[in-house]
RNA sequence: GGCCCCGUGGUCAAGCGGUUAAGACAUCGCCCUUUCACGGCGGUAACAGGAGUUCGAUUCUCCUCGGGGUCACCA
């Protein structure tokens, strides 16, 4: 069998969208399964559209995940370039030959032109198709025109009766009336192939042997066989991928939020999580497992395993799946992951294994911190009545007495080590025959002036210091008094 | 609107003619407990609808409905 060779072809758009991170994870996965080729190529024949440092962003997001290329821009290959405006040249001699064999056409029409004759369609109701006005005239003309330098561009020829196909592995065959196709522009009149042929050009001179690429191409896909068709190539393996949505109604995008794997890495996902959840929506591995790194979706991943309809970005279950990895974290990688968020919330000179103990174990992703520990910084202006809990049997009034035991008992301890406040509270509680809970209840919301906290009243008193602790404790008791 | 595609719980998703229709997330309840979280146990919840094929349809076919995609000198 053939050498598998798949590719992923971003546009420098500056930013990863997930669902392309999801195209291109997936013609890795195909071609490093079958220990093939994998080809990174960049589509910039807009020039319009440029942006500078994209392709940078490209490189640096594909490194970071993984997803190492065996060719590309920037190490090269027997197929280069690998950036398509650097390949220009290429193009126009096979769209001449198609022009020769009269499966493609010069055309003169200006887009101006091509407005009004639309506009004018639209007016009385009519779809618009380019009406192949050009497509009469004859070739030895034609190329006069070019010669003297008109402006033109090349539109594929589509026969006006008959079908046009294709078949996909998840799809089936796909099947459409050439009446109803348009004559796609092949080449732009600045010179530049559309991605339309630009694509077919590329994906067969690279001996790109599997398609992998967003299922909003299926409706063209015919049209692009008709091209492999008149040039006598052999089709590459097309398999079309479902869209990832953000809700029923409308596609993941920059408009909703939350559509660039940057976003993502930004509020603190973890890139192996992004990666582990972006591959599982929409492919399935046959099994029950759903914890993958990189090199085991590899060894798993099969087209069969691909679905065809369409999935919802579920947030929740990424950040489920996020929070998991967070807690399989190393101490010291949760602390790295964390500093930057620590820093932002204002605690960064706080006890950082204590702040790992207490965060570790309840974060679904790392930008949830300041917002957790805000009462460490500040303490909250807060009601007497959060010292009421039943089950803790406390309210005002125990507090007060709670309270008012605790303070000076902690004065009186010779350090603030953990094991020095932990033994001493829990001793106090039992000679007093309390519950814990009616103890520490008052203490923990005097330190906290928060129901609810990561950690408890011996870890809050253990970050906030001895001082900080002691006055938040008396500002408690003042409250109740 | 034309054409193309899709349709199992709220979400992801097994199933590929005969199942009590998996599992995960979310949700709810209980347990653990120093609040919350983590962890453990359990519950609620689905084959879009209608014809047909068949001894038997979630599974095959058709129609309807719903959703998406595409109709650019963007990719």
């Amino acid at each position: 069998m053939d050498t598998v060779r798949t590719r992923f072809a971003p546009s420098p758009t500056g930013f990863m969208h997930l669902g392309n991170l999801r195209s291109g994870l997936y013609a890795y996965l195909q071609a490093k399964h079958n220990d093939g080729v994998f080809i990174l190529r960049i589509e910039d024949t807009d020039q319009a559209r440029y942006v500078e440092g994209a392709v940078d962003v490209i490189y640096r997001i594909l490194k970071d995940i993984g997803l190492d290329w065996d060719e590309g821009p920037d190490i090269g290959g027997d197929f280069g370039p690998y950036v398509q405006s650097e390949r220009k040249s290429m193009y126009l001699p096979y769209a001449e030959e198609l022009v020769k064999k009269g499966k493609a056409y010069y055309c003169f029409c200006t887009k101006e032109e091509l407005e009004e004759r639309k506009a004018e369609a639209e007016k009385e109701g009519k779809v618009w198709k380019y009406d192949k006005r050009c497509a009469s005239i004859p070739y030895e003309e034609a190329k006069k025109r070019v010669e003297a330098g008109e402006p033109y561009v090349i539109r594929q020829n589509v026969p006006e009766t008959g079908e046009a196909s294709f078949d996909d592995v998840l799809y089936g065959h796909i099947q459409v009336n050439c009446a109803d196709l348009e004559d796609m522009i092949l080449i732009k009149a600045d010179g530049m192939p559309t991605y339309n042929f630009a694509n077919v050009i590329d994906d067969h001179t690279m001996g790109i042997t599997h398609v992998m690429r967003g299922n909003e191409y299926l409706a063209s896909t015919p049209k692009y066989n008709l091209l492999y068709e008149a040039f006598g190539w052999e089709k590459p393996v097309y398999i079309h991928l479902s869209q990832i949505m953000k809700d029923a109604h409308r596609k993941l995008s920059k408009r909703y939020g939350d559509a660039y794997y940057e976003d993502f890495l930004a509020k603190g996902y973890l890139k192996e999580a992004i990666l582990n959840y972006v591959a599982l929506l929409g492919w399935n591995p046959g099994d029950e497992r759903e914890f993958f790194t990189l090199p085991e979706l590899v060894e798993a991943f099969s087209i069969e395993g691909l679905s065809k309809s369409p999935a919802i970005f579920d947030n929740d279950k990424l950040n489920w799946m996020n929070g998991e990895y967070i807690r399989r974290l190393s101490p010291e990688d949760f602390t790295s992951h964390a500093r930057p968020f620590y820093a932002a919330a204002g605690i960064g000179h706080m006890d950082e294994s204590i702040l790992c103990r207490i965060l570790q174990q309840r974060l679904q992703y790392f930008g949830e911190i300041p917002a957790m520990v805000d009462f460490l910084t500040q303490l909250p202006d807060y009601d007497a009545e959060l010292f009421t809990n039943k089950k803790s049997k406390t309210n005002p009034e125990v507090a007060r007495e709670v309270l008012g035991m605790v303070i000076p008992f902690l004065e009186s301890l010779p350090d603030w080590a953990e094991n020095t406040v932990h033994d001493a509270l829990m001793n106090l509680a039992a000679e007093k025959g309390l519950k814990n809970g009616t103890l520490l209840w008052p203490v923990r919301i005097a330190l906290a002036g928060k129901q609810v906290t990561p950690g408890g009243a011996i870890e809050i008193a253990l970050l906030l210091g001895r001082e900080e602790s002691m006055k938040r404790l008396r500002a408690g008791r003042e409250k109740l008094a």
